[in-house]
RNA sequence: GGUCCCUUCGUCUAUCGGUUAGGACACUAGAUUUUCAUUCUAGGAAGAGCGGUUCGACUCCGCUAGGGACUGCCA
């Protein structure tokens, strides 16, 4: 026997674009929410208007949600296909009285909103109180015929109770003239049929929450709880969009963000747990209550990102972040060889913990995947004064004699040698990594030797012995 | 214009009437250091304003200001 009590969430995205960082954190909250509550997350493409509705869009939905790793429970449900059963709401609402033809004209329509805006009312049709006209083949809409008198409260789980006087709420169109469903009554009847618990979605749809309370109700439904969560604003306190540099999850990923960092960050955007900063998605599922999610949006913060980033960074895979540096390096225009993939993946364990984002990454491995010979800059080539450069020849013999090419002993040979020479590391370590790197930042000599591996290291000292002026 | 929502360090947040208002990111200073980073230590930084309620308000109420959403035969 099903457990009537369960929880059941859905994100009901509509297809008209890319899939939008804010959407991305209300999926995430109601997968959250559900997976705390041991209870089900839906997901149902809003698709009723046929015209705005892409197939890309679906797929950049369905593609970013899979990245960002938040998976749905079920079948995917979409809203177009369910229309007769939408529309077989509006005659169950028409039959009982709770609803009417409007035969309005577009100008007719027009000169009331103006008007209703002018006397600062709700919208109102002169046919919610008359018979059809005359024949009654015009067009015309159908829409919802609420109550005027009293007040409908929202419970909100996030925003607390929210009262709303019905007088001000306007009658929603349910049926478009040419019969299609709306938006208002279709996820009303979708969110009923498919047994959906708790609505969480963007504080954008607070004002129509107390509008499809009344359809349910007049519908004789049981009402959801409803949970509106603020929106995710740019860093300077404005509406998300372009100019702030990303707004799609196909963008953080393309940016070099890690689907796990992502989680983090936008959990905890607009929600905490006490002083936790970093946490499992079990963590998140355990802690995560809608009830305490903040009710003023949140700004996003590149640095704070980052940082979060930078920690999934370390904690990733070192053969994951070799591919998706390798993958980063390539969209550059490298053309990386096997030698160049290997060296990647044998340097990952300290180099991923010199960067932010995959992009960083790449920039830090450039001393690896560059091409011989490394073009010395004339600062470099002036530093190479004969004593140093025979010095560096000494050292290169010392490197190519010795038997063991690992960091630990490459570190100690260094060492060794400048005692051997009698001086200071600082007389050696310049000229060897402008050898090494020509300038491009890398880390401790000796994992550098390590990982460029001993042919290249000699190799690129060769080449700059022979750059000497 | 109308309806509704929001307001703690620069940012994300903790606090659920009594705290020197805590943490994280960012920032500043110092230490470490063969480049660039890292790491470590220390530091500055907040309750929008005004009235109430209360022995006592960041916490409760009201007003003001500022931000935002909606006001579609879009979702």
């Amino acid at each position: 026997m099903p457990d009537q009590s369960a929880v059941v969430t859905r994100f009901a995205p509509s297809p008209t674009g890319f899939l939008h960082i804010g959407g991305a954190r209300t999926a995430l909250f109601n997968l959250l929410y559900a997976r705390h509550t041991g209870g089900k997350f839906l997901l149902r493409i809003e698709d009723t208007d046929r015209a705005r509705s892409t197939e890309a869009a679906v797929a950049a939905i369905f593609e970013g949600l899979t990245w960002l790793g938040v998976e749905h429970d079920g079948e995917v449900v979409f809203q177009h296909t369910r229309a007769d059963r939408h529309r077989e709401a509006v005659a169950q609402l028409l039959s009982a009285g709770h609803a009417y033809r409007d035969y309005m004209t577009p100008d007719e329509l027009e000169a009331e909103r103006e008007a209703a805006r002018a006397e600062g009312r709700a919208v109102r049709s002169p046919w919610r109180d008359q018979d059809p006209p005359a024949g009654s083949n015009l067009p015309h809409v159908i829409r919802f015929k609420g109550p005027k008198e009293a007040d409908t409260v929202i419970d909100d789980l996030v925003q607390g109770p929210v009262r709303f006087a019905n007088k001000d709420l306007d009658d929603l169109v349910l049926l478009r003239s040419d019969g299609a469903p709306t938006y208002n009554l279709a996820v009303v009847v979708d969110d009923h049929d498919m047994g959906v618990t708790h609505v969480i979605r963007g504080d954008d749809h607070l004002n129509n929450a107390p509008r499809q309370a009344l359809i349910y109700q007049a519908l004789g439904w049981d009402l959801p709880a409803f949970a509106h969560i603020p929106l995710i604003h740019g860093p300077d306190g404005a509406k998300l969009s372009k100019r702030h540099g990303a707004q799609a999850v196909g963008d953080f990923a393309a940016q070099g963000y890690l689907p796990e960092a992502m989680r983090n960050y936008l959990t905890r955007l607009g929600w905490g747990h006490g002083d936790d900063e970093i946490f499992s998605d079990e963590q998140a599922a355990a802690w995560f209550d809608i009830r305490d999610v903040g009710r003023a949006p949140a700004r996003l913060d590149w640095d704070k990102l980052a940082s979060v980033n930078a920690h999934y960074i370390r904690e990733a895979d070192d053969a994951r972040l070799a591919a998706l540096t390798a993958d980063a390096h390539r969209a550059r225009g490298e053309a990386l060889t096997d030698a160049d993939l290997a060296r990647l993946e044998a340097a990952m364990p300290f180099m991923k913990t010199r960067a932010k984002t995959i992009p960083q990454l790449a920039d830090e491995t450039q001393f690896l995947t560059a091409r011989r010979p490394l073009h010395l800059d004339d600062k470099a080539r002036a530093t190479l004064t004969d004593e140093a450069a025979s010095r560096l020849q000494r050292l290169s013999e010392a490197l190519a004699a010795t038997t063991s090419w690992t960091d630990p002993d490459l570190d100690l040979l260094i060492k060794a040698f400048a005692g051997a020479e009698g001086v200071g590391l600082g007389k050696i370590g310049p000229n060897l990594r402008a050898a090494l790197t020509a300038g491009r930042p890398s880390p401790d000599l000796s994992k550098t030797l390590a990982a460029l591996g001993r042919d290249e290291s000699l190799g690129r000292i060769h080449d700059a012995l022979s750059q000497r002026t």
